[in-house]
DNA sequence: TGCAAAATAGTACGATCGTTCTTTTTTATA
DNA sequence: TATAAAAAAGAACGATCGTACTATTTTGCA
């Protein structure tokens, strides 16, 4: 996660720049209106973002707001973009305040519940928007799909830390722990945010904690932490529950 | 899944129906215009299904089209019931020709995954409409989501026979093996349709039998299934008289 | 303060959507 | 074969979409 998405243009700086005149105005509305049209996307998806919606939320006109992306494309890509950043800042460096193996793993875990689909009522756009570009091509697939390899790859180095710190085995596939643990999260959010169903959180960290026990390394004292243990992270701001409960 | 979606209206018969007359060529074509709506839906989307793609598919006008429907809900809800049965058939029914127990569990989970998106180039509406009626509401959500309930209620049944059987542990929760394995159809699917991965389906096997021997029974005498014995489901042909079996 | 550039708004076009209404063609039976 | 119902087509509607073009307002600096 050391690596950013490709293609940022660099946005030019309040610094005068070569004689050049430099407005601000122009990027503090741009990034409002990304941070607008990322509320929306992660609720109703990339492809149900319209310019229209995006205009009508930030109280804008269509063509204000179409004039700073220039395409409908671009918009999406810089919403990506955005999701990304967020995505790296409260689910990976969060966790890498925390010292690096099984700890570390779980801190992602955790904070990648959180992010993703949990106790929050909007989706994750990069589970949307995987189903929505599944047989797509162009760039806003790639942007997708560069990002998402992206944290797959900080996945797994987190995977391959636990298993140099002697907590999961050296003999275990690091790309086949990491494929159980997506499944996790991609479970629990097509039961929390699909089927209502409120114990699906408990059910995702449970299911991590058999990965965890399963691929545990031979030069493991004790388990890791216990399931009665793990507290619900507390990297973002909890709304009120306001769930329905379903039977499971 | 014994029991089918609700609301199904009864289609007349061709046996005369007292002195009203009766066509039978509107209910082909309508079962046309289905199987090639399922085929678009399985590709883009129940929300990327239009009447005018279907019309073009099918070479009908889009008036043709919408008047067997009344609406395109109706149409999306008829796609959804025909994705059930066709499920039902090739997933369900044609496991349960296998023994209770981890047999039928491992026939399941096979089918399920050529069904879903292992081999095969369309998706799965089960897994694309989730992400699309997550937060909505309507017929078509609930259709959906009557459909997805009564499958995994069908596997969580499998799951406990298996426990009964003593390939599974008593101790542990069906509920929360059901979602284990559903997280590794899902990851599957994410893998395999949106990042190309062709290893995708070997990591949901061997996942699959990492949950079999980490639930193991304590009457279980040898290992269910080694990995390297799993073959590749080869149930895809679907029997053509369907029996009423009763789940047992 | 004046002025040019940047930012935003206004308007309109073509395309596509679901749907309604009307007309034509096809079908099954008396 | 005649006939009425069913099936399918045709045309048109209002709405929404992305986008292009033009006009207006706002901004930052000489």
């Amino acid at each position: 996660m050391t690596d950013t998405l490709p293609a940022r243009k660099p946005e030019p700086s309040p610094a005068a720049e070569n004689g050049r005149r430099v407005l601000i105005k122009g990027q503090q509305t741009k990034a409002a209106i990304i941070d607008a049209a990322l509320g929306l996307a992660a609720q109703i998806g990339l492809e149900g973002l319209s310019i229209g919606a995006v205009a009508e939320v930030t109280g804008m006109s269509k063509s204000g707001v179409f004039a700073h992306f220039g395409s409908r494309e671009e918009l999406q890509i810089s919403v990506i973009r955005q999701y990304h950043e967020r995505f790296e800042a409260e689910v990976f460096y969060a966790a890498m305040q925390k010292p690096r193996g099984a700890p570390r793993l779980q801190a992602m875990f955790d904070n990648w519940m959180v992010q993703t689909s949990a106790e929050i009522d909007s989706g994750c756009i990069y589970i949307s928007g995987a189903v929505e570009f599944d047989d797509r091509s162009g760039p806003v697939r790639d942007a997708l799909a560069s990002s998402v390899a992206t944290w797959q790859t900080a996945l797994r180095r987190a995977v391959e830390l636990a298993q140099v710190e002697g907590q999961l085995s050296r003999a275990a596939d690091a790309h086949q722990i990491a494929f159980e643990i997506h499944g996790l999260i991609l479970a629990l959010h097509y039961e929390a945010r699909f089927l209502r169903n409120p114990r699906a959180a408990d059910r995702a960290r449970q299911g991590f904690q058999h990965i965890l026990t399963r691929y545990a390394g031979a030069g493991t004292t004790a388990p890791i932490e216990p399931v009665s243990d793990s507290k619900p992270p507390k990297l973002v701001a909890v709304p009120k529950a306001r769930r329905k409960p379903t039977q499971d």
